[in-house]
DNA sequence: TAACGCTGCTTACCT
DNA sequence: ACAGGTAAGCAGCGTTAT
C-alpha cells in the first residue's frame, strides 16, 4: 500500500524509526527497520565479529561488517562499518575497546535516518509499506513535497496556580485553571483539580494534536500536572493512542532540565528558544518576549499576584496569556523550522539544541553527505592556553559628530571562505608556498585542495546570497518563510569560526581559530590606516566594526566606494550618527535619526536598577540632542531628590540577576547567590541555575550583597535608599563627566 | 579598629 | 557548553592610619 502525509514526528523505538504523518484529519504512524552502525578505522575487527552482550535484558550483538571507502578527516581511506541490532550495542562497543579507533558510535539516529531518506522534517512524504498491527512497515519512503504547519492540528496549553509566594507546591496548591486553544479557546477549573484534570484529559484526547506549544510547560506546566494527576490519582495518558507522557531530565546548558515527551506528538516547548535566542532578555517573561518580536502587548501578572484575581479575572488572564504564547510561536517557530531543515533534525528536538549542536549536526550533515568521516564531538585533545580575539581600540573617551560606523559584511564566515580555511588542509604537507605567511601570519592554507569548512561556508553564504534574491520578488507568506531561511543561515554561518575554537567541536583546531581572529584583526587595522590615509580620523575599533569622524568633507558614501575598492572583503555603511557620546570600549551611544542607539551602558544592563537607567537615559538623550552640561545636570539633580525623598515605588528600584551557577560553585556572595540562599531558608523555594531574580536592597548592616532580598516579599520601608543614592551618583557622575569636561575645553579654548 | 587599597570573582555586555 | 574582549561592582583580605 502506499500512503502520504506530513512528516512532523520521529520516534525512536529499540531500532525502529516510529513516523508520525497527517494526511488531512488521519494520522499515520509508519516504522522503518534502521541498521545502527559504527565505523571501525584503521586496525582488525577480529574481536567485534560474532561480538555478543546482554544490558538491561537485552541481547546486543554485532549482525554484519563490510569494507567501506570514506573520506576520514579528508583522506580517502578503506574503513570496517559495522553494523549491530541496538544502537547500545555501537556504545556498549565504544565502552568496552577503548583502544580501537571508532567513530559515529553516538550519532544522533533519527539525524541520521533523516539524511539517509532525504528526507526534511515537516515536508511531504510518500510511504510504501504494509500494514502491521496500527502501524505501517516502511519499505519505502520518499519526500514528495513540502509541508507546514498550518497542515498540522496544533494545540497551545498553558495552566495557572495561585498561590501566597508564587511558588507553588503541588501537595498544598490545586491547578487553579488549565488552558488551552486549537480552533477554539477552552478553560478547565473546578473547586478541587480533579474534575479539571480530568475534563482536560478528555478534551485533550478528542482534539488529538499533532503539535502542543506552550512556554515553559516542561520545567513547570507538565510537571505540575504530573504531580497533581498522581495526587488525584489520575493518569496522564496525553500520548496518541493513550500513552502516557514521560518526564526526563537532561543536561541542557549546563543545567540539568526537565524534559517532557508526549508520545507521538511534537512538544514545543517556547521557553528554552527565547533562553537560547534572546539571552539580552533579562526576565523572559512572555509580555517582555512580546515586546521584543514586537506581536503586540500582554502585561504579565507575576505569579505570587494571581491569588488576588477573582475566577472570572483569571480566565480572562489565562486566555490572554495563551494568545500570546501564540503569537510569539507564529513569530518564532518559522526560524526553528528552518533550522530543524537545514540540520536535518526533527523539529522538537531543534529548542533543545544549543548554537553549537545546532552548528555540530550541519557539520555532521555536510560531511556525510560528502562521504567523510568525522572524528566524534569532544574526541580531539583541547590544547592549552587561550588565543587572542577581535582588536578593540577606542582613541579617546568624548563627545564627537557625524560619526559614521562601518563593518565588514559576515567577517569571519568571509574569511574562512577567502582564505580556504579548515582543519584538515591547514598547514598542509603538500604546500611549498606558504600563502598566509605575506600577512605576517606563520600559517598556510592547502592551494590544491578546497576545504571542508570552507566549501560549506561558501555554501551557506551562497545559499543565503539566492534566498535574498528571491525575497526581493517575494511577498506575505512566502516572504517570511524566505527571511526565516536566510536568518538561519545567517546565524549558523556565523557561528562557525567559534565552533572551530570550541573544545568539544568535531572540527576543534585552536590554531586555525587564533588565524581567523588574527586576519580579521589584520583587515581592520588596514582599513583604519586607509581611513586616516583618505580624509578621516578613526576614533573606535571592535572586531569587525570601525567609527570615523570626517577631516574635512563628510562624504561617507565616497569612502566607502574607496575603501571596497581597496578591501577584498565586503565593506558596510552601517549608519551616520549625528552624535556620539564614547564613555569607554564597549561602553557608548549614538544618535542616529533621532533616536538613541546605546551599546554597553548601564541602561541596557539588567543589573541596573530601573530608575537609575531611566535617568541616564534620559540625561544621553538631553545630551545628543545638544542641551547644554548645566541643563542636564538640574534634571539629574532633580531625579536624584525622588531617591532622598525616598519618592519612588520598589518597583522602580528592581534590578535583576540570573543565577549562573550552582549555589555550591560559588566562591563569593553575589546578590542572585544571596536571594537564592534566602528563598531557600525562608521559603523552602530552589532556584536552579539559569533563573532570574528580581532584586532590591534592604537596609541593615553588613555587605550589601548580603543585603539582596527578592523584590515581593519587601516594601519601600525597608529600602536601602542610602544604597541606591550612593549608586545613582556613582552612575551619574561618569555619565556627566565627559560633557562637562568637554564644556570647559569649549571654555578654555 | 576604621579606612584604604589591591585582587580576582561575578555579571552582563559587545562584536 | 560557538569564540574572545571589556567595564564595573564589590567581597574578601591584607596593610596602613588613627
Amino acid at each position: 500500500m502506499k500512503v502520504s502525509g506530513i512528516l512532523y514526528h520521529l520516534e525512536l523505538e529499540d531500532s525502529k524509526v516510529i513516523l508520525y504523518l497527517r494526511s488531512g484529519e488521519r494520522r499515520i504512524i509508519a516504522e522503518a527497520e534502521m541498521r545502527p552502525y559504527f565505523y571501525v578505522i584503521d586496525g582488525k575487527i577480529e574481536e567485534l565479529k560474532g561480538f555478543k552482550a546482554r544490558e538491561k535484558g537485552r541481547e546486543l550483538r554485532v549482525m554484519e561488517w563490510e569494507r567501506v571507502k570514506r573520506l576520514v578527516d579528508g583522506v580517502e581511506k578503506e574503513v570496517w562499518k559495522v553494523y549491530c541490532n541496538h544502537l547500545d550495542c555501537a556504545k556498549l562497543i565504544e565502552r568496552k575497546f577503548p583502544t580501537m579507533n571508532i567513530r559515529g558510535a553516538r550519532s544522533d539516529p533519527l539525524q541520521v535516518f533523516l539524511i539517509e531518506k532525504g528526507l526534511e522534517p515537516l515536508c511531504r512524504v510518500e510511504i510504501f509499506g504494509e500494514p502491521v498491527g496500527e502501524r505501517i512497515r516502511v519499505k519505502e519512503i520518499r519526500k514528495v513535497g513540502e509541508g507546514s504547519l498550518d497542515e498540522l492540528k496544533i494545540l497551545y496549553f498553558t495552566l495557572l496556580v495561585k498561590s501566597e509566594d508564587g511558588f507553588p507546591i503541588p501537595e498544598k496548591q490545586s491547578i487553579s485553571i488549565i488552558c488551552c486553544l486549537s480552533d477554539e479557546m477552552k478553560c478547565f477549573s473546578s473547586d478541587d483539580d480533579r474534575e479539571a484534570i480530568r475534563k482536560f484529559i478528555e478534551y485533550f484526547q478528542e482534539e488529538d494534536p499533532d503539535v502542543i506549544i506552550g512556554y515553559a510547560q516542561d520545567s513547570e506546566d507538565f510537571p505540575y500536572l504530573l504531580r497533581r494527576a498522581k495526587l488525584q490519582g489520575i493518569d496522564l495518558k496525553l500520548g496518541v493512542l493513550g500513552r502516557e507522557i514521560i518526564e526526563t531530565g537532561k543536561y541542557f546548558r549546563g543545567m540539568i532540565i526537565k524534559e517532557v515527551i508526549i508520545p507521538g506528538r511534537a512538544n514545543i516547548d517556547l521557553f528554552p528558544i527565547i533562553y537560547r535566542d534572546f539571552p539580552q532578555l533579562p526576565t523572559k517573561r512572555i509580555g517582555e518576549v512580546c515586546e521584543e518580536l514586537g506581536v503586540g502587548e500582554f502585561v504579565d501578572i507575576p505569579n505570587y499576584k494571581l491569588k488576588e484575581l477573582s475566577s472570572k479575572d483569571l480566565e480572562e488572564y489565562a486566555k490572554q496569556k495563551i494568545m500570546a504564547i501564540k503569537k510569539v510561536a507564529e513569530k518564532e517557530l518559522g526560524f526553528q523550522i528552518e533550522l530543524s531543515k537545514l540540520c536535518s533534525l526533527p523539529i522538537s528536538r531543534v529548542p533543545r539544541l544549543t548554537i553549537g549542536e545546532l552548528v555540530d549536526a550541519l557539520i555532521f550533515k555536510e560531511a556525510m553527505l560528502r562521504g567523510w568521516i568525522l572524528p566524534d564531538r569532544g574526541a580531539i585533545e583541547v590544547e592549552e592556553g587561550y588565543y587572542a580575539g577581535g582588536e578593540v581600540w577606542l582613541k579617546a573617551p568624548g563627545i564627537y559628530e557625524n560619526v559614521g560606523y562601518y563593518d565588514i559584511r559576515s567577517m569571519y564566515p568571509s574569511i574562512i571562505k577567502l582564505y580556504n580555511l579548515s582543519p584538515e588542509v591547514f598547514d598542509c604537507k603538500c604546500c611549498s608556498e606558504k600563502n598566509l605567511r605575506e600577512l605576517g601570519i606563520k600559517h598556510w592554507t592547502c592551494s590544491k585542495r578546497k576545504g571542508l569548512l570552507a566549501q560549506i561556508v561558501e555554501e551557506l553564504i551562497e545559499m543565503r546570497r539566492k534566498v535574498k534574491e528571491e525575497m526581493k520578488r517575494a511577498k506575505g507568506e512566502e516572504y517570511e518563510v524566505l527571511y526565516a531561511k536566510q536568518y538561519v543561515l545567517r546565524v549558523i554561518a556565523n557561528a562557525i569560526y567559534g565552533y572551530t575554537g570550541w573544545s568539544s567541536s568535531r572540527l576543534y583546531k585552536k590554531d586555525l581559530a587564533e588565524t581567523i581572529t588574527a586576519i580579521g584583526r589584520i583587515y581592520i587595522k588596514k582599513i583604519r590606516e586607509l581611513v586616516e590615509k583618505l580624509g578621516f580620523e578613526a576614533i573606535y575599533l571592535d572586531t569587525d566594526g570601525i567609527q570615523v569622524i570626517p577631516r574635512r568633507s563628510p562624504d561617507f558614501q565616497g569612502l566607502l566606494l574607496k575603501l571596497n575598492k581597496e578591501i577584498s572583503l565586503e565593506v558596510e555603511l552601517k549608519h551616520v550618527a549625528r552624535r556620539a557620546i564614547f564613555f569607554a570600549k564597549k561602553k557608548y551611544c549614538h544618535l542616529v535619526d533621532g533616536k538613541l542607539e546605546a551599546k554597553g551602558l548601564e541602561l541596557v544592563r539588567r543589573d541596573y536598577p530601573k530608575f537609575i537607567k531611566e535617568v541616564q537615559k534620559k540625561a544621553m538623550e538631553m545630551l545628543l540632542s545638544g542641551k547644554s552640561y548645566a541643563e542636564v545636570k538640574n534634571y539629574v539633580d532633580r531625579a536624584r531628590k525622588l531617591i532622598e525623598e525616598h519618592k519612588l515605588k520598589k518597583e522602580e528600584l528592581v534590578l535583576v540577576e540570573q543565577l549562573a551557577k550552582k549555589i555550591e560553585m560559588y566562591e563569593r556572595s553575589s546578590k542572585i547567590k544571596v536571594c537564592a540562599e534566602w528563598l531557600k531558608k525562608e521559603k523552602g523555594i530552589e532556584l536552579h541555575r539559569g533563573m532570574s531574580v528580581e532584586i532590591i536592597i534592604i537596609k541593615g548592616t553588613g555587605p550589601v550583597n548580603y543585603r539582596a532580598r527578592p523584590v515581593q516579599f519587601f516594601s519601600e520601608e525597608d529600602l536601602d535608599w542610602e544604597y541606591y543614592l550612593g549608586l545613582f551618583d556613582q552612575v551619574m557622575e561618569r555619565s556627566l563627566a565627559i560633557a562637562r569636561e568637554e564644556g570647559l575645553k569649549r571654555f578654555f579654548k
